[in-house]
Parts: structure tokens; sequence; C-alpha cells
DNA sequence: AACAATGTTCAGTC
DNA sequence: GGACTGAACATTGT
């Protein structure tokens, strides 16, 4: 579920639903999803405090947190919250009844209100409500002082200048290098698919055969794609999205879109828009 | 019933 | 070091 206009969403749910609340209790007894944390060490950290800010750089989250009593407000040593959603992570907050008080505006999919079936992780409040990550395949992660300098520029913010330099060393194919959260951060597999497709560009094309226009166009189609998705409610409401299957066409000019795997993604293009350039 | 899935990391190879 | 592959994680939907 979650890139970039995802995981937006649920820094703005931590927002709005459950930031300048006391921890009273916090569980972290997944220890696949909390690794390499022992069960205890981020309770022991965070209980007691409260979150303060929620912030997002590409597909992670973070959380500053403060303190009433010695008015630490999340400066210094102030312990880090670090939350990161996997592939199919959400963040909910549930009321004192238990009720769902607030788990974003994307990517509802198929996932019922209330369930919590597969909470992986989650913060009491002194109020009663509670902060989640519902997880069913586990392969988000929870942890202290995420390292998040390691990461690239985020795709929603990133300069014209920076971009051109992350996408323009080495060899690799395109969209490998699109996906890679060292270079830009926040593309996903269905981004990258969507950014390359309005680009007109071949996702294994080796970016070191890109023409300075090409480029180009892979910054603006970058910027318009992340854009669109935050705007209408995340990836799965751009264009090219839902003809990524057998026997689709392209929405542009109706040619078949094609299918192979790229970066180690199965990966959708236009047959005719987006050629492998003959060598 | 087999297969793929919006992500990341690690081990191994060339 | 860079690039590439496969495995691992656990569950669901097609």
């Amino acid at each position: 579920m979650p890139e970039l206009p995802e995981v937006e969403s649920a820094r703005s749910v931590i927002e709005r639903a459950a930031l300048g609340r006391r921890i009273v209790e916090v569980d972290d007894s997944d220890t696949y999803v909390c690794r390499p944390h022992r069960p205890g060490e981020i309770r022991s950290a965070l209980t007691g405090r409260l979150l303060v800010a929620a912030h997002r750089r590409g597909k992670t989250l973070w959380c500053d947190t403060g303190d009433n009593d010695t008015g630490d407000n999340g400066a210094g040593d102030a312990p880090v919250l670090g939350l990161h959603l996997g592939m199919s992570g959400k963040i909910v907050i549930a009321g004192a009844d238990g009720s769902e008080v607030d788990g974003g505006d994307y990517w509802e999919g198929r996932r019922v209100k209330g369930d919590y079936r597969w909470s992986r992780f989650a913060l009491t409040f002194d109020d009663g409500s509670r902060l989640m990550l519902v997880d069913p395949r586990r392969l988000g992660r929870i942890g202290l002082d995420p390292e998040i300098d390691r990461l690239g520029p985020d795709a929603a913010t990133v300069t014209p200048a920076a971009f051109r330099a992350a996408v323009a060393t080495g060899t690799v194919a395109v969209k490998a290098r699109l996906l890679d959260q060292h270079a830009i951060a926040g593309i996903g597999n269905l981004l990258a698919d969507e950014i390359l497709w309005r680009a007109r560009i071949n996702p294994a094309r080796p970016v070191d055969e890109l023409t300075p226009s090409e480029i180009d166009r892979l910054l603006r189609a970058t910027r318009r794609s992340v854009a669109a998705a935050l705007a209408h409610g995340g990836v799965h409401t751009l264009t090219v999205i839902p003809f990524r299957r057998p026997g689709a066409r392209c929405p542009r000019d109706h040619a078949p879109m094609s299918r192979g795997k790229v970066g180690g993604r199965t990966t959708w293009w236009c047959s005719a828009e987006q050629p492998v350039p003959a060598k």
C-alpha cells in the first residue's frame, strides 16, 4: 500500500489525532517489526512521554517526543520514534472505546474499520486512545532514532539540481534508480511505473544513456505524479495504474501494455510509447 | 491452487 | 564499489 502519498496520509493522521497526549503503555512485543530492539526497550524510552511532532521523508515517518513536566519539547536527546509502513502497514488511531477514530483517507482498500487483528505495535495514551501499526504482512518497522540521513531527498520536494545529480550517476536501469531510496526517497513500484509512463521512457534504459531532455521529462513527470497522487487520494488514483494488468492497452495510444521485471519488481510500460531503444 | 503483491535488507555472485 | 539475483518476512486476493 504505502508509497510517498500514503505515508504522507499516515503522517497527517498522527498529526491530527495523536499529538500532545501522554503515552501510558507501549506494545513493542513484536520482535520482528521492532528489530533490532529487545522487547521493552521502546516501551522504556517512550512511556510517560508525548508525541510532539510527526515528520516524513520519503516513506519513513518519525515522531519527536517531549515531556510536559520538564518542558522538554523534543530537543536534544529526546527519543525519536521511527515508523515505516512496509508493504501492507497502516497507521490507525482508535478511541478509548476501541472505535476507529482515524485511519486516513487514502488506501482504505480491503481493510475493515475497527479490525485490529494485525496490530504489530501500539501506543496507548492517557485518555485511553491508541495509535497502532496495523500490518498483516509484518513488513513494517518500528524503532528508536531512525537514520533518516541515509535517505535521498524527498521526491515531493526534490530540487532539479538534486534530482539530476541523483539520476545521472552509474549505469543502472532508470526504474531501479527511481526505486533507490538512498538516491530519491518516496517512489515505490507503482509511482515509478506512472512516472516513466508519463515521461515516455522505457524503465530498463540505463541512466547513463538518458539525454538531458529525457532527464527533464523525468523530473517533470515525478513532480506531477507525486502531486497528483497527493491531491487525489494515493497512487491508485494515478492514470496508468489501472492498466497494469494482462491484456490492457495504454490509455493514451491504446497500444498493448508490456510486462517485465526491472529492478527486481514487476514493471508495466506502453509497448509503443516507451520502446526499448535499438542498440 | 499457484502466483503475485504499494518494501527493505542481507547474502552471494560476477 | 556497482550491479544483479534470490531469499526472507506473513497474509491476502486473484
